[in-house]
DNA sequence: ATAATGTATTCGATATATCAAAATATAGAA
DNA sequence: TTCTATATTTTGATATATCGAATACATTAT
């Protein structure tokens, strides 16, 4: 009847992995394995099950990819996730970097009318503390797809959109280098050799970063 | 590792089963099985694993008892759900009478931290909206037990204090008949044969309720 | 074309939580 | 005390979700 606590990990690990993917369509069975911290025999298993259901549609040895129903679904957890992440933040005053773990067990026991509620709370929010977008009743998502610091301008004013990791850790360095979500800054240089990006900050602050925690800030032209 | 939501929901069970029961100290099986809503021999199965991990005194054909851990994970789930429904109600605005079912499924995803920003946010209360009382930090359940409508003393002013029964529907008779707890009441008469309550409402409305409604309103001389 | 490598699937087990129905124990009536 | 009704426990299955190891497939290198 109602999708298990699993079903809709799967659903959202599936989504999150089409998402990332550059042209292939499917997911491969690895990766699906990996995001969601389980062997690949699980997952499997899990698949199969799920495109019996019609969730998802399974090409062995190929992967996985949502039908319009199993998007349907994530995409509504995606929505509780974000809405309570930002209720979190803005509402009860927890920490930015500690809000995703309490999300992802949250967001499978809320009801419907308790999400609504909070939407309504926060004004419809359209994005969450990360700067993620939250998809709306209908589950429209929208895609304000923008630069990274590694393809974005240098010299001029940009602002943080959003940052794309969910590590407490992280996002407690990002918030004390002043690159959350709403930060303008710059971007000095980029040195593809030493595989850095140097960022000038609001206080007008240094801050070389690597590609890699580079690739998680997004910015616009501000 | 961390106790399931079965487990903590069997633990509730028994706490409050327990806490019925007039003399024994062992709650009979098919009690617990009837309040969980499966067979007997579920709850038989699942009792002798609690026992096993010492979490109850299990005694065949007899029952079962809580042990002192058994306890104290009890009370925390009851401090979790019974803020969660102030939270619910006095901070988004719910119906009191729908509050139940969400707690019912928040009180096994919320972390300690959330339930202690919750307790600090409502200012440490002492009761939920029913008026049951809310463990604290340490797990004291403070028992200011009162009467009810079948034995409290007639003709003078009462303070309705706890509503115990979840069910919505009774639930919203309650509050549309002015028997929230804070409201003042005072009892008319009592006709045993007629199994009957009268009761004078703050508005100076005559309410007749059977025993069995009647029971479930706690009352303080006010 | 074949071997080697990596990825995916299948198989047999395990843990948790449940039910239906058979077997058994307990308590109360005759 | 013996019988009977009721409550409880046992037994055998089932559903979900998982793992480890054996096996099969696909791709890439030789």
């Amino acid at each position: 009847m109602f999708p298990s606590s699993t079903v809709e990990n799967y659903l959202k690990a599936t989504y999150h992995e089409q998402s990332q993917l550059l042209q292939t369509d499917l997911v491969p069975m690895g990766r699906l394995a990996t995001a969601l911290g389980v062997v690949p025999g699980t997952a499997t298993t899990m698949v199969k099950a799920l495109a019996e259901s019609g969730l998802v549609v399974y090409e062995p040895y190929s992967g996985v990819r949502l039908t319009s129903a199993g998007e349907k679904l994530a995409v509504r957890v995606l929505r509780r996730h974000r809405l309570i992440e930002l209720f979190l933040v803005q509402v009860l005053g927890m920490s930015w970097a500690d809000v995703h773990d309490e999300a992802e067990r949250l967001e499978h026991a809320v009801s419907d009318i308790l999400i609504d509620r909070i939407d309504q709370m926060l004004g419809h929010p359209e994005t969450d503390p990360h700067g993620d977008p939250i998809p709306d009743q209908e589950g429209v998502v929208k895609r304000l797809d923008s630069f990274t610091l590694l393809n974005c301008p240098l010299l001029i004013p940009l602002t943080i959109t959003r940052v794309s990791d969910q590590d407490p850790d992280f996002l407690r360095f990002v918030e004390s280098s002043l690159l959350k979500p709403g930060e303008v800054i710059q971007i000095e240089s980029r040195d593809q050799r030493a595989d850095s990006v140097s960022v000038r900050t609001g206080t007008g602050r240094l801050i070389t970063l690597g590609t890699r925690a580079a690739s998680k800030l997004h910015v616009e032209k501000s």
